[in-house]
DNA sequence: GGTATCCATGGAAGCGGTTTCACGAACTGC
DNA sequence: GCAGTTCGTGAAACCGCTTCCATGGATACC
């Protein structure tokens, strides 16, 4: 390879070089059929040779297409829930858009002030789509970007979830699995320690415990409510204990929480699992690290992130962008704290 | 404000609206003095009234600059320790990142036509600056940034060190002072659970350890290692107690180590921290979760990140780019596995 | 053989900014 | 009052690429 000069080649030095104009050139890197073999064989030669990399502000610039897509990612503190799942979703995204050759610029608006620049950016048409995910308060920005036909796609379901894209993970079901599990093993007085009300989230796995217990004909009434982290689960489980006393399961909402909640078990004397099973929702680092280690629900979030991507490259540059939503089935990660001792 | 048109505003049409020429209406938004406050003014009053935003595209193509920067995460599975502090950091270095006005870009190359194309890219000038979170095998990848002058800026010390710039976390210095803490509790039989030894960052714990060690006239020499999760911390704790039974303190390198080692301990009917004391390493969600909860160290890892990307910031566009360095104090983290009881 | 069609190609016009340069008006200093 | 500055401004030349359009040679058709 020659000396790669110290400013970038650009595609009129390969153009140049090949002997050709560089229209044609730009043919050939924009995978246009109508090159003669010959031409390309020369322009893709010289290009290797002269180390040319595409010029990604010009091409945009000229194509009228960015090449990147916007990932918006919620404001840490804010207690939610993607926040230790975070790392495996944008993991999932990148996977994809890197497949499709598209850009990820990563946004995390902290003030308001934030907040207002990134809605003036992304709809200043600098990506051609955006991931959201979670729900800014702004909600003018669902409407500002359709408005510009910038695809925008929700990892997680939004509040008026009817008119905008999004794929999520089936909670409901994943609540249904956990408390299936614990009836599977023969437990009959299972509590649930649930997330905060105002998180959809956790609505839905309340429901879907609900609906596996009443299936099985079982009270579904031994119900608390945490914030989701340690403590949260300690104090929920102590006020279910202290309502009834022979709960023989619990189902957390959080890994959190189902540590919190095996720790007041423990404390009062309790053995995990013999005399009460427990299990989580999440599966995160915390499951494996406990005593017993925690059974879980696991949440396909690497899936979910390349799906969203999909979604957003599908979906842009299309005319007609009728919202398409996706719901993922979250799975059981079975280990010691649910299984009665050998 | 008018209705937005679907179609972006130009500045040329902000220029026109002003009543001034497109060179003047780039000077207000360029910040450039040589404006007088009637045109500013202006100008200012058009682009809200047109919600004009500049197109990021042409302004990189025109000024040369991309105005964002590159951040580069190591791909997972390859049990790296950044990975669950991976949000915290990226939230750091987003925060600062965002106040000098400047896009985050995030690659996670995968496989090795991943990193390939990463560095094309990245060499081909799209990024201002490139903050790398690891290693990658790609070691000719300093040279040719540097080669371009581009800013390259590592997290946690990279190899061959004394070339480039980077952020670390003190990883001696936190080994210490754990260590110290334990002593400090009356410990005196203290034994460390450290990392691979490939680790470097592993391997500075275990200098730290034994520093502390020697300067209190304790011996050292109950050391095992663990792949930094949970089992090999149990697997290790074992090894341990075989070798001294009379162990008062165990200092993991890692939060998952440590909570391997406190089950091990007390399967065998040791009490923690009453019998034991045990720390960790990292303050991850892990060490709130065990029971009791875990004493550890905690890197700043979000401020590791905003001083990566300010170091970035200040080394780009400037013409010596000797290499900068530092490196940030971590901090402990006392939670009731090092305290006896009370 | 002549005309219609196809296709690879190059010329040239943008894309939306930044920045150099020249210019006139308004200052300064003596 | 005049030369020398200073300062705000607009015209115009880029930045590097895409893409429309015209061209001309080769092929197809009757």
């Amino acid at each position: 390879m020659e000396a790669v000069s110290r400013t970038a080649a650009t595609l009129d030095q390969v153009a140049r070089a090949a002997g050709v104009s560089r229209a044609t050139a730009s043919r050939v890197f924009s995978g246009n059929l109508r090159v003669s073999e010959e031409a390309r064989r020369a322009v893709e030669s010289a290009a290797t040779r002269l180390g040319y990399v595409a010029n990604s502000a010009a091409r945009s610039l000229a194509a009228g297409r960015s090449e990147s897509v916007g990932v918006v990612v919620p404001e840490p503190g804010s207690g939610h829930f993607l926040d230790p799942l975070l790392s495996r979703l944008l993991r999932g995204i990148g996977e994809e858009l890197s497949a499709s050759g598209l850009q990820m610029v990563l946004f995390s608006p902290q003030s308001p002030a934030d907040v207002q620049r990134l809605e003036q950016y992304l709809v200043g048409g600098h990506v051609d789509a955006v991931l959201m995910l979670a729900l800014h308060e702004s909600d003018t920005l669902p409407a500002r970007l359709h408005a510009r036909g910038i695809p925008m796609v929700f990892g997680g379901r939004p509040p008026q979830s009817q008119e905008v894209s999004f794929v999520d993970v089936d909670n409901h079901a994943g609540g249904r699995a956990a408390t299936e599990h614990l009836i599977k093993q023969g437990r009959r007085r299972i509590a649930h320690i649930a997330g905060p009300d105002h998180s959809a989230a956790a609505r839905a796995r309340l429901a879907g415990f609900r609906e596996a217990m009443w299936s099985a004909g079982l009270r579904s009434d031994f119900v608390d409510y945490g914030d989701l982290d340690r403590d949260g689960g300690e104090l929920a489980m102590g006020r279910l204990l202290a309502t009834a006393d022979d709960i023989d399961a619990v189902f957390a909402a959080s890994d959190a929480m189902a540590a919190g909640a095996m720790w007041a078990l423990q404390v009062l004397g309790r053995r995990v699992p013999d005399d009460v099973a427990v299990i989580g929702f999440d599966d995160s680092p915390i499951a494996s690290a406990t005593r017993p280690p925690l059974s879980s629900v696991r949440q396909p979030v690497e899936d979910m992130g390349r799906e969203m991507a999909k979604l957003a490259v599908s979906l842009s540059g299309v005319r007609d962008q009728s919202p398409r939503q996706m719901v993922l089935s979250p799975e059981l990660s079975v280990r010691e704290s649910t299984v009665a001792s050998r």
